[in-house]
DNA sequence: AGCACGCCGACT
DNA sequence: GTCGGCGTGCTC
């Protein structure tokens, strides 16, 4: 007997897809794309239905209902997640679950829709009495309609008011869902009409011809820091718009990038244009309304962190990845996915331009556009005719340090100071310290969960564990020793913080790190604080390369930059570079340049100079060669296996049988490992890995797809993670 | 992931 | 004798 059937991804770590039957009275409504609660084992789970077809349906259970009206995910949006689950090996209802805003794959509550009060106008003959009933009635009209929170930004109290409009009948009422939005209440800041250089109208040019031919197309807009790219992107944009297609725009981390969220609605909002953000500052239900008016055509423009790769935009036209170097694009844990790359694969299937932005391309990026694969646009020089920085690099084999700096850069900083411009320090590591130390006996100490020493925080008065949390008080005597000698060794931001404050007592100083800028708001007070001139030196860690531009910074200056570079990582010297030269820009983006101070005991190593004299292209070609010849990204492909667990040597016996299996089918594939992995116990768990490293992708596949059948031979104590495309391998 | 089944230790 | 530990297997 044949009857309707679907299959659905369902919200369980599953390989495999499970079939239903389709009740009569849900035929209608269970369309592809939607989702749906299914009977599974003997509970009920949420699940997306990803093919419907007439079959067989009489071993199979039947659909208990369905959740939504309307598909959540089209067509198109279902082959990039196919895609995505099949290139990554992650089950793809759990890759739906990364996909869809929050909670929507869990239990059957649906996050709230919010609703309010709507008033209309009716009866336009009817005009009422008093002057203030005019004047919000007139209003109303004039909007064609609105809903009550509109009304009570314009008119203090309206809701009396509009009551009498109604029972006037010149109003009508009605309930109607509204959408959460996050800049209801934010004023629109002016646009800044700029006119476009030359090497920027080039690379408009481009890629206007390519958005107006609908035609996947992947750019690299190279552009240093200061050069302008924004304005080419908001010029890409109208171009888009257009076509009558959409764009998506990328960027690290929305939150810490309000500057480019605001120059879109500057341009675009007057044009009527809407704009989406979706990023993890968002509440559930901001994040799900974002997401039903992207889906509802109701928004042509989106800007988003790395899950915004999946924004539900019916047709779009372009995709913009700014900063398509930073690394926060891939995803850490669970399904590790890179925005960027999935990014290029949408607009593949879409047929559309992706223009990949950064002033330190990945090498990646950089290496597709020496293949040909990737068109390279430059924009080689600052829009405000701003001299590039002067950087010198100081040798702390020769420049002893005093405290955590050394004498050049003290001076300059003191230099910076009389002239009234600002300061910015870089340096890498939060708290106060990386260790304490008992002196007398030797004793540091360690985090209990994580194979690494504890940070002393002073002003919090506690040691903390920077990757489980784990929280301790400072002791006051040694408990191995009872001695009293417990120092603080090695620096962080709150070391440097109390140095400057000792060597510029007159300096304001303020520190952007994780600690300061935990509470919502914290991080844009420390811009604001910046832009006002409020501050004189601010130290902090990467987050102070990332995003704004800080008009009066004079000078810049990098510490701790050797403990970048000795990262045990085949990527630190791209990594180092790309900081460097990022935090580098900072300096002197308007008047008069700037100078540029990295301390090092390594000035002669290539990410160093090359950061220094600001060559991205001598870098990469210094840099590459190492690669090829190790056969390392971008020149060969990586896949870690992760194996955690409780107990240790059950971890480390799974990692070397499945080891095993996998040398005797290798062939052109390297296997090295398994080996404990950098940090070998993190937050209680044991973990080793193999990391394996072909020339070409498909026999990396094939091992991957023995991993499959061999996996179920292991203890279910040892999980097993794939890191496709590994950034990172700690 | 859940949720049941099943097979071994310390309780009234 | 059974209450409950968590190892193992399955979910259309």
């Amino acid at each position: 007997m044949t009857t309707l059937v679907v299959d659905v991804a369902v919200n369980a770590p599953v390989r495999t897809l499970y079939s239903y039957r389709v009740p009569e009275a849900l035929a209608e409504s269970v369309q592809v794309g939607v989702r749906v609660q299914a009977p599974f084992g003997r509970r009920s789970i949420v699940g997306v239905v990803v093919r419907r077809y007439q079959g067989d349906g009489t071993d199979l259970k039947e659909l208990k209902s369905c959740l939504d009206d309307v598909p959540l995910l089209d067509a198109e949006l279902l082959r990039l997640l196919h895609w995505a689950s099949d290139y990554y090996y992650y089950p793809l209802g759990q890759v739906i679950k990364n996909a869809l805003p929050g909670g929507l794959m869990r239990a059957a509550n649906r996050t709230a829709i919010v609703t309010e009060k709507q008033y209309r106008r009716i009866n336009p003959e009817k005009f009422p009495e008093g002057k203030r009933q005019q004047q919000i009635l007139a209003w109303i009209d004039e909007q064609g309609g609105a809903g009550a929170t509109q009304i009570r930004t314009e008119f203090p109290s309206p809701t009396p008011v509009l009551k009498r409009l109604v029972e006037m009948g010149c109003l009508e009422l009605c309930e109607k869902e509204r959408l959460r939005d996050p800049f209801l209440f934010e004023p629109l800041p002016p646009d800044t009409a700029l006119i476009l250089n030359d090497s920027q109208r080039q690379s408009l040019e481009q890629m206007s011809e390519r958005i107006g031919a609908c035609r996947f197309q992947p750019f690299l807009l190279h552009g240093v820091t200061g050069s302008g790219k924004t304005e080419v992107y908001l010029r890409a944009v109208a171009e888009c718009l257009k076509q009558g297609r959409q764009a998506l725009i990328l960027v690290p981390e929305i939150s810490l990038t309000p500057q480019l969220v605001s120059r879109f609605r500057a341009r675009f909002e007057p044009l009527g244009e809407q704009i989406a953000t979706l990023h993890s500052g968002l509440s559930a239900g901001e994040r799900y309304d974002a997401w039903r008016s992207i889906a509802r055509h109701q928004v042509n423009i989106v800007i988003g962190a790395r899950s915004a790769v999946f924004a539900p935009l019916p047709k779009p036209g372009l995709i913009i990845v700014d900063e398509e170097h930073d690394g926060s694009y891939k995803q850490g844990e669970g399904f590790r996915y890179h925005a960027r790359d999935l990014a290029l694969v949408r607009g593949q299937q879409q047929q559309c331009p992706v223009i990949l932005g950064s002033a330190t391309p990945s090498l990646a990026t950089y290496y597709r556009c020496k293949q040909g694969s990737c068109t390279l646009l430059s924009l080689p020089e600052r829009v405000h005719a701003g001299a590039m920085p002067t950087v010198e690099l100081v040798d702390l084999r020769t420049e002893p340090l005093r405290g955590l700096l050394a004498e050049p850069l003290i001076e300059a900083i003191a230099s910076v100071l009389e002239q009234r411009r600002q300061v910015l320090l870089l340096l890498n590591r939060r708290g106060f310290a990386p260790y304490l130390l008992c002196t007398d006996c030797g004793t540091s100490f360690h985090c209990p969960n994580c194979e690494i020493t504890l940070t002393y925080h002073q002003r919090q008065r506690r040691l903390i564990c920077h990757y489980c949390d784990y929280l301790d008080r400072v002791p006051e005597l040694c408990p191995a020793c009872r001695g009293e000698r417990i120092v603080p060794q090695g620096a962080g931001t709150e070391r440097l913080e109390e140095d400057l404050a000792e060597l510029f007592p007159a300096a304001r100083i303020a520190r952007m790190d994780r600690d300061t800028t935990r509470t919502k708001g914290s991080h844009q007070r420390i811009v604001r604080g910046m832009m006002e001139d409020q501050v004189d030196i601010l130290v902090g860690t990467q987050m102070i390369a990332k995003g704004h531009d800080f008009p009066n910074v004079a000078l810049v200056g990098v510490l701790g930059t050797d403990s970048l570079l000795n990262l045990p990582d085949f990527r630190s010297a791209e990594r180092s570079f790309s900081l460097l030269t990022q935090v580098a820009g900072r300096a002197g983006r308007a008047v008069g340049g700037g100078r540029v101070f990295i301390q090092t005991y390594h000035p002669e190593h290539f990410a160093l100079t090359c950061a220094a004299a600001q060559d991205v292209e001598a870098f990469y070609q210094q840099e590459l060669p190492f690669r090829q010849e190790l056969g390392y990204p971008p020149c060969g492909h990586l896949v870690n296996l992760i194996f955690s667990g409780n107990n240790g040597d059950q971890v480390s016996n799974a990692a070397t049988s499945l080891g095993r299996h996998l040398q005797s089918a290798a062939g052109d594939v390297e296997i090295l490992g398994p080996s404990p992995c950098p940090l070998t116990r993190l937050r209680g768990k044991y973990r080793y890995q193999i990391l394996l490293k072909s020339p070409a992708r498909p026999p990396l596949r094939r091992l991957l797809a023995m991993i499959a059948g061999v996996t179920a031979e292991l203890p279910r104590q040892v999980s097993i993670h794939i890191d496709i495309d590994p950034l990172d391998m700690f």
